[in-house]
RNA sequence: GCGAAAGUAGCUCAGUUGGUAGAGCAUAACCUUGCCAAGGUUAGGGUCGCGGGUUCGAGUCCCGUCUUUCGCUCCA
C-alpha cells in the first residue's frame, strides 16, 4: 500500500514538474482541490477530448454534439432533482465553529451506544467464559435490552426525518439526545440547514432575491433541454444521441485524491434517446461500446473492471461503472445508466412543453427513454497518466523516467533534433520540423547532450525522436527513435510522416 | 468536516543545544563533446507556506491559519 502511495506522489511531482497540472492559483498558497493544466496538460488534455469526440460524434451517424451553457434556468435543476437530492442536511456548533452533517452525528451518537452494548457483552464474556451464550445474553439483559431500544428509536425518528426533509425534526432529535459537539463539548447547536452542493451566484440585479442561479452539477441536463431543438432542426430520428463536453461544479464537502474528485471538473457525456422498453438492449450496447474505447487506447484490461450499483440514483433503473485501477485502487472512471424517461418527463412537467416524439415504424408517441454515458475527462487523464507512468533500469545502470502514454493522446508526436548545433545539422532539423508541425505538435531542441534530449522526450511521453545526423546533409535520411523500446532506424526524411501517422491512428 | 503526517530555490534535500540560509540536480549564456541524462566557465533564483507570540535575536520553540497526502464520508 505504501508504494501504492508513494506511486500517487511521484506522478502528482511529475505532473507538476513536466508542465501537466498545477495547483490553482499556487501563488497564493493553493485553491483547494482545484487545479490547472500546464502546457503539457492541454494538451494531452485536448487529445482526450478530441478522441472521445471522435469515438462517439464522427463515428456514429446518430450521434450529434452540442455545447451548450454553464448557466441554466433555476427550474432545471428542480426538475433534475438536483435541488433536493444533492441537499445534505447541516449543522454548526456556535462554540467550535465546526460544521457537521446532521445524519451523521445522529448516526455517530448511535455508534456510541453500540459501542456500549459491546462492552456489557466483553464484560461478560469474560465472567462466563466458555459457557458464555452471546445470543442469549443479549437477548436477556437489562442493560442491553434498553440500549437497543434506544437505538430503535432513535432510528425511528432519523430515518422518517431524513426522507421528508424534516429539517426541525432533526434538530430536536440532536438535541434530545443531548448529543455534544466533539470539538467543544458544548450543547449550543445552529439550526439545520441544507448544505447544497451546487455552487450558486447570481445573476442580473442583486437587488431582487430571485434570481439566484447555479453553476451546472452536471452536463446532461443542457441536452435534455435542447433535445427538442436537436431532434427537429437535426431531423434526428430515434435511436439517436447527443453528445457534450464541458464543465460541471460541485461543492464537495471533501474534494481530494489530486484532480480524481474537484470541485470544478469536465466531463464528456452523451445521452442516447431510445424507444421505451429497449433500454436494457442499449444499455449492453453502450456498456460493450465504452468497453472498447477504453481498451483501444491500449491499456490492458486487466485495469479496467465494471462494478454494477446495487443502489441507484434517483433517475435511473440501471447503472454500471467503468473502473479504473488507479493508485488508489479501483475508482469510477465512467458511468453508463439507464435513465428511463425521468428527465424528459420531468422537463415536460416543469416547462408545460410537450417532449414527445412520435415513432412511424409502431405509430406511436412517447417520451424517448435515456441511455447515457457520462465519463470524467479529468479522471481519464489520471487514468492515463497513472498508466503511462514507468520507471526503468536500463542496461547501463541507469534510470529513465517514461510516460508510455498511448501516442494519439500524446502532447507531442516527434521531437526534431540536430545531433549538435553546428555544422548546418540546425538548418537541416528546422526544415523538417516546418514541414511537420502544420499536421503534428512537434518539438524542436537542440541544447544539451543528444540523450539528454531523448530523457527530456521520454519525460513528456513523445513517442517519437527523429535526430538528424551528418549524413542526414548527404543522403537525406534521420534516425527516428521509438519511445518505449528506445529503439532506432534509419529512414529517409520522406518517410516521417507516414509512421507518425500510423502510430498515431487508433480510431 | 474529523483524525494523522508533511510544507526551506523549479526538483530532491541539508541546516547541529534558537545567532539574520547551503548542496546536488534543473534553468540561462558561452566553450567543448556528439546517439541514450548528470564536461568546463559564468549567471539568475529563497523575506525558510502565511500570520501572530516568546526572545536581544526564530528556518529552528509556542499558537493560529492555508495547502497537500492518507483514513472515514460522497461522487463523474
Amino acid at each position: 500500500m505504501a508504494t501504492n502511495e508513494d506511486l500517487l506522489k511521484k506522478i502528482i511531482a511529475h505532473a507538476k514538474e513536466y508542465g501537466f497540472v498545477f495547483q490553482s492559483s499556487e501563488i497564493y498558497d493553493g485553491l483547494s482541490a482545484v487545479y490547472d493544466y500546464g502546457q503539457n496538460g492541454v494538451e494531452l488534455k485536448n487529445n482526450i477530448k478530441a478522441y472521445w469526440w471522435k469515438a462517439m460524434v464522427q463515428h456514429h451517424e446518430n450521434i450529434v454534439g452540442v455545447d451548450s451553457a454553464i448557466f441554466m434556468h433555476p427550474t432545471v435543476w428542480k426538475a433534475s432533482g438536483h435541488v433536493d437530492a444533492f441537499n445534505d442536511p447541516m449543522i454548526d456548533n456556535k462554540d467550535s465553529k465546526k460544521r457537521y452533517r446532521a445524519d451523521v452525528l445522529v448516526e455517530d451518537h448511535i455508534a456510541k451506544i453500540e459501542a456500549k452494548i459491546q462492552k456489557e457483552v466483553d464484560k461478560a464474556a469474560k465472567r462466563f467464559g466458555d459457557a458464555f451464550d452471546k445470543e442469549q445474553f443479549m437477548a436477556t439483559n437489562g442493560r442491553v435490552l434498553d440500549n437497543l431500544k434506544k437505538i430503535e428509536d432513535i432510528k425511528n425518528r432519523l430515518y422518517p426525518a431524513m426522507e421528508n426533509d424534516d429539517l426541525e425534526g432533526i434538530k430536536k432529535l440532536i438535541e434530545d439526545l443531548e448529543i455534544a459537539c466533539p470539538i467543544s463539548g458544548s450543547k449550543n447547536w445552529t439550526d439545520v440547514r441544507q448544505f447544497n452542493l451546487m455552487f450558486s451566484t447570481q445573476m442580473g440585479s442583486l437587488a431582487d432575491g430571485s434570481n439566484q442561479i447555479y453553476l451546472r452539477p452536471e452536463t446532461a441536463q443542457g441536452i435534455f433541454v435542447n433535445y427538442l431543438n436537436i431532434q427537429k432542426t437535426g431531423r434526428m430520428k430515434i435511436p439517436f444521441g447527443i453528445a457534450q463536453i464541458g464543465k460541471a461544479f460541485r461543492n464537495e464537502i471533501v474534494a481530494r485524491q489530486f484532480i480524481f474528485r474537484m470541485r470544478e471538473f469536465e466531463q464528456m457525456e452523451m445521452q442516447f434517446f431510445i424507444r421505451p422498453g429497449e433500454e436494457m438492449k442499449w444499455y449492453e450496447y453502450w456498456k460493450e461500446e465504452r468497453r472498447k474505447w477504453h481498451l483501444s487506447l491500449g491499456i490492458p484490461a486487466e485495469k479496467y473492471r465494471f462494478h454494477d450499483h446495487e443502489k441507484l440514483a434517483h433517475y435511473a433503473n440501471a447503472a454500471a461503472d467503468i473502473e479504473f485501477e488507479f493508485p488508489m485502487g479501483f475508482k469510477e472512471l465512467e458511468g453508463i445508466h439507464s435513465r428511463t424517461d425521468f428527465d424528459l418527463g420531468a422537463h415536460q412537467k416543469h416547462s408545460g412543453k410537450k417532449i414527445q416524439y412520435f415513432d412511424p415504424e409502431i405509430n406511436e408517441s412517447y417520451v424517448p427513454y435515456v441511455v447515457e454515458t457520462s465519463i470524467g475527462l479529468d479522471r481519464t487523464f489520471l487514468a492515463v497518466l497513472s498508466y503511462a507512468y514507468t520507471e526503468e533500469k536500463l542496461e547501463d545502470e541507469s534510470e529513465r523516467v517514461v510516460m508510455k502514454i498511448p501516442p494519439v493522446l500524446a502532447p507531442y508526436k516527434a521531437a526534431v533534433l540536430p545531433l549538435i548545433k553546428k555544422d548546418g545539422l540546425p538548418e537541416k532539423a528546422r526544415e523538417i520540423m516546418d514541414a511537420l508541425k502544420f499536421d503534428y505538435m512537434c518539438q524542436y531542441e537542440e541544447k544539451d547532450a543528444i540523450g539528454k534530449r531523448y530523457r527530456r522526450q521520454d519525460a513528456i511521453g513523445t513517442p517519437y525522436c527523429i535526430t538528424v545526423d551528418h549524413q542526414t546533409l548527404e543522403d537525406n535520411t534521420v534516425t527516428i527513435r521509438e519511445r518505449d523500446s528506445m529503439e532506432q532506424e534509419r529512414i529517409p526524411i520522406e518517410k516521417i510522416a507516414e509512421i507518425i501517422e500510423k502510430k498515431i491512428k487508433r480510431i
